[in-house]
RNA sequence: GGAGGGGUGGCAGAGUGGUUGAAUGCACCGGUCUUGAAAACCGGCAGGCCGCAAGGUCUCGCGGGUUCGAAUCCCGCCCCCUCCGCCA
């Protein structure tokens, strides 16, 4: 959510700062002023009104005490409570309505955030050399197929399509990135956390994805809970309506959770295979700091995921996401995209947002000092590793002419003792 | 799921219709005293909104309602605790 006093006092430009997202936010952005000028006036009237009414009610409280007749003052503040009533009932419908304008305005993109589109990310840097093969190389599933290690067609029959049971190797292999992931985070000062799935609605507004991003989200409806799509979401939450002490920032958490996308819109998009499913697991990593800090933690964040793709040695490149591509809550976002032999090409396997304090304003997360008010922070989200699609990346990357998978060296400690080949 | 109890400031805990945004204690911050510390004493100590400011206004889980006036009464929701049931 954008400071409503931001876009009061400098309509142009948040106009232009959204423009750059592809969108005219002209009209919305005109109802808003509108709106938000009719509640100040609302407010100096009610206010007024329960100012005259406080006064008055203590003389009657005065009288009373005196055994004195207050009836004529009961009336007349009979008459201005109503009269507060029915203001307040406007009021209410005039903050509805700004709340929900609000709400579907996206944050506003860093100036270093590049121009463009979904096609107009810059690449910073890339790194690694993408293998040669002496064999021609095949994609994860056909791999995956021959050792009976990725089940997609059973998964088909159990769930539906873009679900998959990992079998076998792959799942020592999924909870070694899981535990060489942990250590790592937490050795650089990330607590690790268990999140729940299932969140409240507020807890989908307050981290942006609501009511943006509703299409993506499997709600479960007797419960009024929705199944998140990232840790992001718990995390962030974590610390709704708090005040925390701004002594123990940066708060660093890492989190480790399925995820639930309904992927609507994304038909066609990936079919084969399981790099776009409907349930993956992964682990994430949160940051709570302080305003001025939040650039250099996202900077933090990026080199993170980037150490781990080295230690990994799978070759990637880093991209900085344009304006028009970023998520509503985002104001700068890198991805890390890592190099598939069966596609040819980079594929996004991580990405890190800085929100800046459009979450915190939301989720209503606030730091205080020793001196002074209560400030919003800014949250950082980023993935560490997107479990099923690093498996892609290990299992193309690093197949044997045999078919078989070989373990990366810094991943060894982590599985069964002496299995270097994955499917044997 | 059933029955009961409860949600007040960082914590503990008063308060059941009229200066109570809230006693008291603890914690914390500043000061006096002290060689230093402790103790004692004095002072401070939650936020939101409107406003250039002065100030006003709102908030006792959340949202409605009753009333001239609500932390206190009524309704709905959320959460926590105890017992029973169920259960990985």
């Amino acid at each position: 959510m954008l400071d409503l006093k931001l876009i009061r006092s400098q309509p142009d430009l948040v106009r232009s700062a959204l423009r750059r997202r592809g969108l005219s936010a002209e009209a919305a952005l005109d109802a808003l002023l509108e709106l938000d000028r009719t509640r100040r006036d609302l407010i100096g009237e009610i206010e007024a009104k329960r100012n005259l009414r406080n006064a008055v009610s203590e003389e009657i409280a005065q009288a009373k005490r005196q055994g004195q007749d207050a009836s004529a003052k009961i009336e007349a503040m009979r008459v201005v409570g109503e009269e507060i009533k029915s203001l307040e009932a406007q009021l209410r419908q005039v903050e509805a309505a700004l709340e929900d304008k609000l709400l579907g305005v996206p944050n506003l993109p860093a100036p270093t955030a590049p121009e463009g589109g979904p096609d107009d990310a810059v690449v910073l840097h890339e790194w690694g050399t993408p293998r040669e093969f002496d064999f021609p190389p095949k994609d994860h599933l056909e791999l995956g197929l021959a050792l009976d290690v990725i089940d997609m067609e059973r998964a088909a029959k159990t769930s539906g399509s873009r679900f998959v049971y990992l079998k076998g190797d792959l799942v020592f292999l999924q909870f070694a990135l899981v535990q060489y992931a942990l250590q790592k985070l937490a050795s650089k000062g990330f607590r690790p956390v268990v999140v729940p799935v299932l969140v409240r609605d507020e807890a989908m507004y307050g981290t942006g994805f609501f009511p943006t991003d509703m299409q993506q989200v499997y709600r479960v409806e007797a419960d009024g809970l929705n199944l998140v799509g990232t840790a992001e979401v718990p995390l962030a939450a974590l610390h709704m309506d708090e005040i925390l002490d701004e002594a123990d920032l940066p708060l660093r958490y890492v989190g480790y959770s399925s995820c639930f996308r309904r992927e609507a819109g994304a038909a066609g998009k990936d079919t084969r295979g399981m790099f776009r499913v409907h349930q993956f697991d992964k682990v994430e990593m949160f940051s709570f700091c302080a305003p001025d800090k939040s650039a250099e933690e996202h900077d933090f964040m990026r080199s993170i995921e980037e150490e781990i793709l080295q230690e990994l040695e799978l070759p990637y490149r880093a991209v900085n996401i344009a304006a028009g591509d970023l998520g509503a809550s985002a104001a700068k976002k890198y991805d890390l995209e890592v190099w598939l032999p069966s596609q040819g090409r980079y594929r996004e396997v991580t990405s890190c947002s800085n929100c800046t304090d459009y979450q915190a304003r939301r989720l209503k997360v606030r730091a205080k000092g020793e001196k002074g008010s209560p400030y919003l922070l800014h949250t950082l989200n980023g993935t560490v590793v997107a479990i099923g699609r690093t498996i892609i990346a290990i299992m193309e990357n690093y197949q044997t002419a045999e078919g078989y998978i070989e373990v990366p060296a810094v991943l060894r400690p982590f599985l069964p003792r002496g299995k270097d080949l994955l499917g044997r």
